[in-house]
DNA sequence: TCGTCACCGAACGGAATTCGATCATCAGGT
DNA sequence: ACCTGATGATCGAATTCCGTTCGGTGACGA
C-alpha cells in the first residue's frame, strides 16, 4: 500500500503522451524544436494563450506536424513539463547526490537551489509550474509531477542520508516542494528574474518545515 | 512607499474588469445570475471547459449579454474570484474580529478555518483558488487576490492584537496565505471535501510559519 | 523502387466575440 | 396621466478565431 517509489521512476516520465514516437533523426529534431517553440511562447504569453499555430510557426513546421506527435494542445504542455521534469531529474538529482552534501538538509537545500535555477533559466519552467496547474480535473491516483520529484528526492535522502523511506517522508517532501513551488511561482509572477524576497522565503520555509519534522541534522553533529 | 493597506481596500475590489457597470435593478440581478451560473458550472467541470454559452444558458440570458458586462471569457472568472474575495472579506473578516480571539494567532487560525470552509461550500471557490491561477501575465503592481485578503487580515491583526502594521507583516501574512492556498488547492484537487491530511497540514504550516516569525502569543501570557 | 516515415496545409467544426436590431426603463415636458 | 426621446439592457445571427482532421506529397531506408 506504500505509495512512494524508490528511484528510477523519476527518470521514466510521461513520454506516453505522444501519438507517434519519432524514428528518423529529423523527426526527433522536429519534436525537440516543437517543444522548444512551445517553451519560448509559453514564457512570453502564458500557457492559456498558446495556440497550435504559434507552436508550428515558431518551430518552422506546420500545424499538421504538431498533431503528428501530440494528440492535442494540452498534450504539448504536458510533454513540455515532462521534459523539464526529466531534465530536472537527470541533471539535478546527480548534483544532489554529490558526496559534498554532509547531511539530508544540505541535499534538500541543493535541490531547492537547483530548482530556483530552473525557474530562472529553463524555458517554459516558470510558466508551467511543473504542469500541475494543468491537472484541472485529475483522477484520484494520478501522480503529480511534484510527487514524482519528491519520490526521487526521497530515494536520495534514504539511500545516502539515513532517513527512512516511508509514506510519511514522501508526504513531507511533497509538501515541502508544494510550499516552495507556490512561493517561487509568486516570486516569478512579476519579476522575470525572481523576486529575491520570495525566493529566499521559499527556501527558508521549506527548510524550516523539514527541520520542524526531522530536527536539524547540522546541530546533531 | 509602504505597500500594505489599512482596511477598507479589502472590500473595494476588481469591478474594473466590467465593460459596463449595471445601472438598473434588473441588470445588477442579471450580473449576479451570470456569476452564479459561472460558479455553478465551474464547480462541475472546471474553468477550462466553461463556455460562454453555458454561462448564458444557465443564467437564462443570451451570449450577447455576457459580453455586455465582460470583455471576454476569462474576465468572468476574474470577476467571480473577485466576488468570492469580497464575500470573504465581508463575512469572514467580521467573524475573525470577534472578541473571542484572545490573540493574533487565534485570529489567524479563525481566518484559515473560515477559508477552508469557503473551499468546501462557496461555489466556484475551489476551482478558482482565488483566481490567482488565472493571473498568468500580471503586470507589475497588480494586486493579487491573496494580497488584498492579507491586507484585510493585517488591519485586524494591528488594530486588535497589537502587531505593527508594516510591510514585513503584510509580507509574512501574504506568504502564509500563499502557503495555505497551495496546500488547500492540493487537498481539494482529488477530494471534493478536502483531503484531511493536506488541510490539516496547511493550517499547521501557516501556524508554524507565523509563530516562527512572531513567537507564540499563547505562551507569552 | 517499394514501403514506411514525415510533413504539409486546406478544410471542417465548435467556441469566442462582434454588432446592429429590438425591447425596457427613466426623465422631463405637455 | 400621457407622450417622447434618450439611454440602458437584451438578444442572437454573423463573423472570426482556433483546435483538430485528413488526404496528398515528399524524404528516407532497405
Amino acid at each position: 500500500m506504500s505509495s512512494y517509489s524508490s528511484g528510477e521512476s523519476a527518470t521514466s516520465v510521461a513520454t506516453a503522451v505522444l501519438r507517434n514516437e519519432p524514428v528518423q533523426a529529423r523527426s526527433t529534431a522536429r519534436l525537440t524544436s516543437l517543444l522548444d517553440a512551445a517553451a519560448a511562447v509559453v514564457d512570453g504569453i502564458g500557457f492559456e494563450r498558446l495556440t497550435t499555430a504559434m507552436i508550428a510557426d515558431r518551430a518552422g513546421s506546420s500545424i499538421g506536424t504538431v498533431y503528428r506527435y501530440f494528440p492535442d494542445r494540452i498534450a504539448v504542455l504536458h510533454a513540455l513539463s515532462g521534459r523539464s521534469m526529466t531534465r530536472f531529474a537527470a541533471e539535478g538529482i546527480p548534483a544532489i547526490e554529490s558526496p559534498d552534501r554532509a547531511n539530508w538538509l544540505e541535499a534538500v537545500e541543493a535541490a531547492l537551489q537547483y530548482w530556483v535555477g530552473a525557474f530562472r533559466s529553463e524555458p517554459g519552467f516558470r510558466a508551467l509550474r511543473f504542469g500541475d496547474v494543468l491537472d484541472l480535473q485529475p483522477r484520484a491516483g494520478d501522480r503529480t509531477n511534484n510527487g514524482v520529484i519528491a519520490a526521487a528526492l526521497v530515494s536520495v535522502l534514504s539511500s545516502r542520508h539515513g532517513l527512512e523511506a516511508n509514506d510519511e517522508l514522501q508526504f513531507r517532501v511533497e509538501v515541502a516542494l508544494e510550499l516552495c513551488d507556490s512561493l517561487l511561482a509568486r516570486a516569478f509572477a512579476f519579476d522575470r528574474n525572481g523576486d529575491a524576497r520570495f525566493t529566499d522565503e521559499a527556501l527558508t520555509v521549506a527548510r524550516g518545515y523539514l527541520i520542524g519534522a526531522y530536527g536539524n541534522p547540522a546541530s546533531d553533529a
